[in-house]
DNA sequence: GCAGTTAGTTGACTTAGTCAACTAAATGGG
DNA sequence: CCCATTTAGTTGACTAAGTCAACTAACTGC
């Protein structure tokens, strides 16, 4: 057996649509039998969870009405009204009568009402805490990290986070590394040789970094990195762009051609007269910004590199 | 501002406990707001989640019992009892009688039943299948990925699922570059020199890899990398072993160990002489597995290296 | 001034269970 | 073999958590 598997590591496999599904049902069932624990007639308190959740929405707001808590939990306005009079009985809850509009009842927490729910918050919090307990710091930010994008990738999708550009930084190059071996593994078979160069090409710009005629730039969103390119000192006039990578999940928002033209800005800058690159033609959508730049193919060569063969092609700048 | 920024990429921090706490809570309270309308009167059928459960555990035995599905599923048994009343008056469920116990009513469901759960079964799937419809392929594996590590770390700690040693497979050395990056960024402050060296080294590795004369361990635990190490040729009559690491999720349980012993006998049957190795007296718990397992130490230097002054040491195992 | 709407309340009811007593069958000790 | 105890399952009565609709008082806009 090759000690150098062709199999991919880090990130799984894209999976058929129909095993998906069942996993994030299953997941769904896991998820609810252990939370739902917490959720029964509210960890030993005499309150039901729809008593609990009324007074979170009661604690969050410094006053409110009936309809408005109504609506934000989904509930009947008849079944509410029993609830915040037996809240009001137990001297919990404070209902006034609205300044400007009589029919209004402003809702808000007496001090014994607050008492009771910071009790109720303490319990929940201590329910958590022992779930978590037997868990490092580093496994701690790693359940977080997996809700955070479980969360990210459920949530409806609206304006999708803004990317920024920032500087590189430690741990950067490897994942880079890892993500541009995993990925044109996966897109285009190439094998761990590919990955070998890029790590040889970034090992040697962080050893031989000049901040006066090289640069990097790498696109993080949602704090992920989902981009990266790098400004490469050839010779005094000469500069190259190299390993310009974008995350498929973060294609199509520009994040390639903005990642361009900054490298294209920051070589007119440090006074190159040109900017080189070497790519291969299977690398459509790279070529299409090139193009677009105004980057012009110089030279063309067949080789059989990272288990494939290859079209290499030179394109040039002119600053 | 210098391009390479001392941050760590990647991994979030350790964030304070009180914080994760909170975290937790508000995911828990965005997944239940999410699926809880997946688990209202199912889906747009006439049956509750209560019953559909019933039918789910009906659908996944050939036969039950009663006390079986009501142990199963925490049901009051006279309450199930009229579940499956229900189910057996609208020809879903087979009621028999037990051929050794005649208290029993052995459980099945009929023709009707069990295109009746396949019709729900469907539903649900459907339900699911819209909530990822928006996602690419890979974050449809991103989504998965990150719900089986909320699984793995919230699911009761029974034995850890045991580790196993693999060969190199493609991404796996940005992955272990990145991961050396940022621990040793953590844990001793060490720069990104530090990830350009482990870069070089296994670049070199990958691209001049010659499988009589060198070796590779990844040890992977529940689907993780979780640690490596490396055996690469000096000379006909010495090897080195290079880039233990041990993550500290996965420490105390006998991997370094583990991967050195692999190193060691790799070497030997590969007709090695002698093993060398170089480290940084602040690899405390490294060291103490080398010389446990026969290293002796030839020589020490301090130098100033990663940002740091540090005393490199060169250990050596007759073999 | 008044018809229509809204904020909140209350009565009656439904639904989803819980609790306990019951019958029939099985088990095990004397 | 007899009998006390336990178990599998059922049924009656009840509780708890809501739903539905009618109601009152107050507001709005023509």
């Amino acid at each position: 057996m090759a000690v150098i598997e062709n199999a991919v590591a880090g990130t799984p496999k894209p999976v058929e649509t129909a095993e998906a599904i069942d996993t994030i049902r299953d997941f769904n069932r896991f998820y609810t039998r252990q939370f739902g624990l917490l959720n029964q007639r509210f960890l030993g308190s005499p309150f039901t969870l729809t008593e609990v959740r009324v007074l979170y929405e009661l604690a969050r707001r410094t006053t409110s009405t009936a309809t408005e808590i109504a609506g934000e939990l989904s509930l009947d306005p008849g079944y509410l009204s029993r609830l915040l009079s037996k809240l009001e009985r137990q001297h919990h809850l404070n209902r006034g009568r609205g300044e400007h509009d009589a029919r209004q009842r402003p809702l808000s927490l007496t001090e014994g009402g607050i008492r009771l729910f910071k009790k109720l918050d303490q319990a929940s919090s201590e329910a958590v805490a022992s779930l978590i307990e037997g868990l490092s710091p580093a496994q701690v930010s790693e359940l977080l990290a997996a809700m955070s994008t479980v969360r990210r990738r459920l949530s409806p999708v609206t304006a999708q986070a803004d990317y920024h550009l920032r500087a590189l930084r430690v741990g950067d190059i490897g994942w880079i590394i890892h993500r541009q071996g995993v990925l044109y593994a996966e897109e285009y078979g190439w094998d761990a040789t590919y990955e070998a160069l890029v790590a040889e090409i970034l090992a040697h710009f962080v050893r031989h970094f000049d901040p006066n005629t090289e640069n990097a730039w790498v696109a993080e969103q949602g704090g992920a990195v989902v981009g990266s390119i790098f400004l490469v000192r050839e010779s005094g006039r000469i500069a190259k762009l190299r390993l310009l990578y974008v995350e498929p999940s973060a294609r199509g928002l520009g994040i390639g051609r903005r990642l361009v033209r900054e490298c294209i800005a920051s070589a007119r800058e440090k006074g190159y007269e040109t900017l080189t690159l070497w790519t291969n033609d299977v690398l459509a959508s790279a070529r299409h910004i090139y193009q677009a730049e105004g980057f012009r193919l110089v030279k063309e060569e067949r080789h059989h590199s990272f288990g494939r063969d290859l079209l290499g092609q030179n394109w040039e700048l002119r600053l």
